[in-house]
DNA sequence: TCTGTCAACTGGTATTACAAGTTAACCATG
DNA sequence: CATGGTTAACTTGTAATACCAGTTGACAGA
């Protein structure tokens, strides 16, 4: 309290980068709506003559934009906006975070978590539309069930997580459940088979949407988060049984 | 069903970019731990050899890996590797975020369901520790409110709570809340003023806080629960009304 | 109608060069 | 001896250029 320094406090100056510079302008002109998702975005030699700088200046922030997700380049064609999607980010990722130990756990209770939420947000939120879209999920996975796709099954069943999450109307736990599910699909353990090939386990795992269907049908709310959690725990025995 | 293409499905063929095989190696050195935090990495015209690749290459992988904050680049100095860090990426996206109506509600709301969970974890693993260092961060706002210093206070209130989310042992519950808090800095509004310098209002949050760390010191979880749950709600109406 | 060809794009990569910042060793000055 | 200035050898930042490779669309030919 003596000193100088902790009436005065000095922030270290940085520099910014050009690209960081071209993001901003860029990411800007997105939320401003001046360029729309399926765009086509001009030529890195236009980018470059318009900004005043480089091409490798402009293919630096486009790498970023890539991460993100925001942009799709394809070499030869151009690069077009979409919206933001962070696979490719969790790509680069995933392999840091699952190199901690029981990484993969606590994602599972990371996701119950989200979902516990989501059936909370239902019981203020929930129209018929939203029973109509989970009925329709539903059957999807009814039908890979008894034909006996796995890889059908799979797809069903994160359809219909999904489609809970999209009823729940939050951004944010959608988007955020959707880094959920592209982490585990960068799991470890044996490439990309969180997939249960197991009919019996199939079957059960659909039993287990259908009550939660009904509980939500029938706007009982608490059972319905009640019948989450159970499903989750038995997804958790599952996996940790691989 | 009747068709080749129903049995045999063609994936896309992509392609990967070289600074894409570089991203991987490097991460994989990371969580092999080669390169540890601290650690200096070699200069872009090494690793352009190393590699064997042109350093515009070099450069682009580096640009990722920065928004990453995996890395921090000085100009003329060099890249030092340190522990993963979200917040230039978020730096990046907070203003695609921010665009969308409410978001900023949707993530007071989003924090709630991560505080909620961390206190009920608490209720698993709370240490004496914890209680400790519980006590530290709410002596240290205490202070800030009987000196009048918002900055402080905002500074340690934002301690507390990522006290009491560590204190949950959940890795994944910090990340993600070290995202909301990073989120809520980029907050759109007047800048970075979520920090209330109101008198009372500081004296108040004080308050939540030290029945929040009463009930925690008792062991008496599900009172916290509703604690943190009413603190919440009066810190977005506090929010709300700007 | 289909198929191949070709020219004019596009992004991917490499090379080279220079500007600008950092670091450490050294030297001069008080 | 300590401080500050100078310098040389690094480093990253940016630019310019060239060439390869993939894409696209128009057009000619079967």
């Amino acid at each position: 309290m003596k000193d100088v320094q902790s009436d005065i406090r000095f922030k270290p100056v940085a520099p910014r980068k050009i690209y960081q510079y071209i993001l901003e302008q860029f990411v800007q002109m997105v939320s401003a709506k001046v360029i729309k998702p399926g765009d086509k975005i001009p030529s890195e030699r236009e980018l470059a003559l318009a900004f005043h700088v480089s091409r490798p200046s402009v293919r630096e922030a486009l790498r970023v934009l890539e991460i993100i997700g925001l942009i799709e380049v394809q070499a030869g064609g151009g690069a077009y906006l979409k919206e933001m999607e962070l696979g490719p980010f969790i790509g680069v990722v995933a392999p840091l975070l699952f190199s901690r130990e029981n990484f993969d756990l606590e994602l599972l209770d990371f996701r119950e978590t989200l979902e516990i939420r989501a059936v909370e947000l239902l019981a203020q939120h929930m129209t018929d539309d939203d029973v109509t879209m989970l009925k329709t999920s539903l059957d999807a996975m009814e039908h890979a069930v008894s034909t006996n796709d796995p890889e059908a099954g799979a797809t069903a069943d994160v359809a219909f997580h999904r489609t809970l999450l999209e009823a729940s109307k939050s951004y944010i736990l959608q988007k955020v459940m959707d880094l959920v599910v592209s982490l585990f699909e960068h799991s470890v353990r044996g490439g990309r088979s969180i997939v249960l090939e197991r009919r019996e386990d199939a079957r059960q795992l659909y039993l287990d949407h259908l009550h939660i269907y009904r509980a939500l049908r029938n706007r009982e709310f608490d059972k319905a988060r009640n019948l989450v959690v159970s499903h989750l725990q038995m997804v958790r025995q599952l996996y940790v049984m691989h």
